[in-house]
DNA sequence: AACACTGTTCAGTGGCACGATACATTGAGT
DNA sequence: ACTCAATGTATCGTGCCACTGAACAGTGTT
């Protein structure tokens, strides 16, 4: 009966853990057993118990049915046609062939992704040194998402504002009035994701 | 730790069962343990253990969501009160900060947004020399998008493969077979964007 | 009278879920 | 350089409890 496979689920427990974003002698803590026991679990050479595993799912926010019965895609139906050419099926764009806009006296933007999508924006931005503020931006329901690859980058997120490093990341909500500019002497690059939402499917937790 | 009430555990499991058609020592032999335990445990004076639990919710066809109580409820939602500090009030996270799992003989994965979210995950990702190919990693509805900041990363999406150089993107829906490996002498530093979709409102595409 | 089921009881045990205490490493702050 | 405070990991050990086995009693059949 013992088929269950503690080294997969202690991956997805592990996974979850990290997703959720606290320490294993956290999760320890919170959950009431020691900090080695949830590293020989994560590690599958040993396994919780019920309550225990209950306690964890709980606290690293995965639903038990998630840490069993993963979602997997059905292998014999979805044909959704066979890709032929990465470059030629617009999955991959290589460097340079960015479609490119330059704003006058601003960052000049890159999209990453091939195809335009509706709900989503994959780019890169570089900002030239004493790139300009832009006053006020398109304002939209959304999220951003970026990090800084090199150089610094000023920020002000509602009013507050910091320097970005190259590896700093950024998460804000779109509707939040923010502004990017450069003050230092390099150009600074950086990768954002901005996505869409239409307003009302906001993720429900804590 | 929270402590599971194994009655009423154990009455769901008796509910469930009878429900089902199945005899208490059918149950036993189909699960593997003794029809004595299965008493126990149906009138709370003993417990299943997670295997024995997980074999029994499926041939009862109970989901384990079921079994235990609907967990909780999530907290009222904070007003959008205005930021103090882009650091301490979640928005910014700074290099080295960013929560990280090193797979074992596979790549670093660090966590760029501060706050766990439900449906997107903004990941850069370190692949080292050599490393391996994860056979049984997560698999989920959405879309990646991708863009290597330094080194080479092999790549192979719906069974075709290509090397992305740096400042290559790449964009494709998750439930394509794909997976990733670094077969060159560098480290290869990336930065991914991971949104998942609930299945129902999948952009249309080719 | 057997059966053939059903669920229940209880003493006993083996395994494993867990803890204590070590160690290695990394980053931040002297 | 040296702490100090984190992180995860390794190893050894042990107490408990998930489980067994063999009994028990009841209810219909044939």
């Amino acid at each position: 009966m013992n088929d269950l496979q503690w080294d997969v689920i202690g991956n997805r427990v592990r996974s979850a853990r990290v997703a959720a974003g606290i320490s294993a002698r956290e999760l320890a803590r919170r959950i009431g057993v020691s900090p080695s026991h949830v590293s020989q679990v994560e590690r599958g050479i040993g396994a919780f118990s019920v309550p225990a595993l209950y306690a964890a799912a709980r606290e690293i926010d995965i639903s038990l049915h998630d840490l069993f019965d993963p979602p997997q895609e059905a292998p014999p139906a979805p044909a959704p046609a066979t890709l032929q050419d990465l470059d030629a099926d617009g999955v991959v764009q290589r460097a340079g062939q960015h479609p490119t806009i330059q704003l006058s006296d601003g960052p000049r933007w890159s999209r990453l992704n091939v195809a335009a999508e509706a709900d989503a924006e994959f780019l890169e931005v570089i900002y030239q040194p004493g790139t300009r503020v832009l006053p006020d931006y398109i304002r939209h329901e959304g999220r951003e998402y970026g990090i800084v690859i090199s150089g610094a980058l000023d920020v002000e997120v509602d009013g507050v504002r910091t320097t970005l490093n190259a590896g700093d990341s950024i998460v804000f909500d779109s509707q939040r009035p923010h502004r990017f500019w450069n003050e230092s002497e390099a150009e600074v690059r950086a990768i954002w994701f901005v996505r869409d939402s239409e307003p009302g499917d906001a993720a429900p937790h804590a």
